[in-house]
DNA sequence: CTGGCATTTGAACAAATGTTCATTTAACTT
DNA sequence: AAGTTAAATGAACATTTGTTCAAATGCCAG
């Protein structure tokens, strides 16, 4: 047997990446090897090798695609210009949830494989998540310079509310008992709290 | 060549802790093969399997370890017994970072190779992280329980704070511009935001 | 000085690893 | 229907993997 019926480059390809991102997370990407990836595809090992250079270039491949998603995915959500920076922050925060919520495995493998890495492959991928960081820091600063909000560092109020953020990956399940919806709003009073501001509203009361 | 001159059991064993818990922080528990690890030491794979059954039994005892130790370093710095819930969380959360920031390859392997445990193991040290947890959810209870902090869940509070707490490790260096004691009081600061208490005094400064 | 114990070696094992490539088959073009 | 290209195989490669164990050596008690 060589060909299959009905195959097609880019679909195995895709589904080689979606298995990688999901074995990668589980696993970890130095245990797995290149035949279970393939495996779960329903192929052999050399087939890896039509679309990917090597173990690393497969890696990299992930990691570079889900931070470019992600910068244009926010470039989308901030196209229309907001001035209050309590506004602007609300609405980092409730992308910053949604988006990475429904793309738990690659947000883990897109920090935990770092290390797997060539250098200068690390460099890449360290710069673009640099960049999204500083979407943070830059409505931080605007905040601190009107007097909205107060934070004794913006740099470490930007690491303390992606920490906070990203905690959530770790325990919320989606279609529990806690919408996206009150999950943002809870998020954002805390994050509200943490910035300096008082909150002006009721609190919001989390379900259950 | 067989035994070595100067050789002790325990100091060996010792040596191989210390070993597997900074490749593995750096590399992945399971891209470290055993002869990496053992020539770390300076001693040959085999010498490995006189201190540890497998793999996987000193991955146990490493997480293991280090949680255990981090229960009873809480116990002791606990011990004075604290009304104020605000003074009770200022205590938490210095302790914690100061415990956690000298020990940053053992928290990154804590959090990293959970996946990388059988199921009763994992089982085991997720008990032991969930007891620390519950330290601070009894924290957030009684404050709110007594009016001094507002918070929708303290479930999520728990999350949130130890997210923000943890991303520290990520970027603090010892030794740099910013002392210890004016990052915890700077984490305080938030921290004591997030849990919808305005802050009394003047805003701490940062550094620089 | 001798004998037993603690400590480590080094070779050996089967299995698994990443990667390459000539060969084979399916799909598309003409 | 014939010819070309795209997609996948499966066997082969040299290494490396985790693990075991008889043998060798250093240390200490008698």
């Amino acid at each position: 047997m060589a060909r299959k019926s009905g195959s097609s480059g880019e679909k195995t390809k895709a589904e080689l990446r979606a298995a990688a991102t999901r074995l990668y997370a589980r696993y970890g990407c130095a245990a797995v090897s290149v035949r279970q990836l393939a495996a779960e595809v329903g192929v052999q090992a050399g087939a890896v090798y039509l679309y990917f250079d090597d173990k690393q270039a497969l890696l990299y491949d992930l990691l570079d695609t889900h931070l470019t998603a992600l910068a244009e995915a926010w470039e989308k959500a901030s196209r229309v210009p907001l001035d209050d920076p309590l506004a602007r922050l609300e609405r980092f925060i409730c992308f910053h949830l949604r988006w990475h919520l429904v793309r738990k495995d690659a947000v883990f493998i897109s920090y935990m494989e770092l290390r797997n890495l060539t250098p200068e492959n690390f460099a890449r991928i360290e710069a673009k998540r640099h960049a999204y960081e500083d979407v943070l820091d830059g409505i931080l600063r605007d905040g601190v310079a009107r007097g909205t909000f107060r934070l004794a560092d913006t740099r470490m109020g930007v690491f303390a509310i992606l920490g906070q953020l990203n905690g959530v990956n770790v325990w919320y399940k989606e279609g529990g008992r806690l919408s996206l919806d009150a999950l943002c709003a809870v998020q954002m009073d805390m994050v509200r709290g943490l910035v300096g501001m008082n909150s002006q509203r009721e609190l919001v009361q989390a379900a259950q």
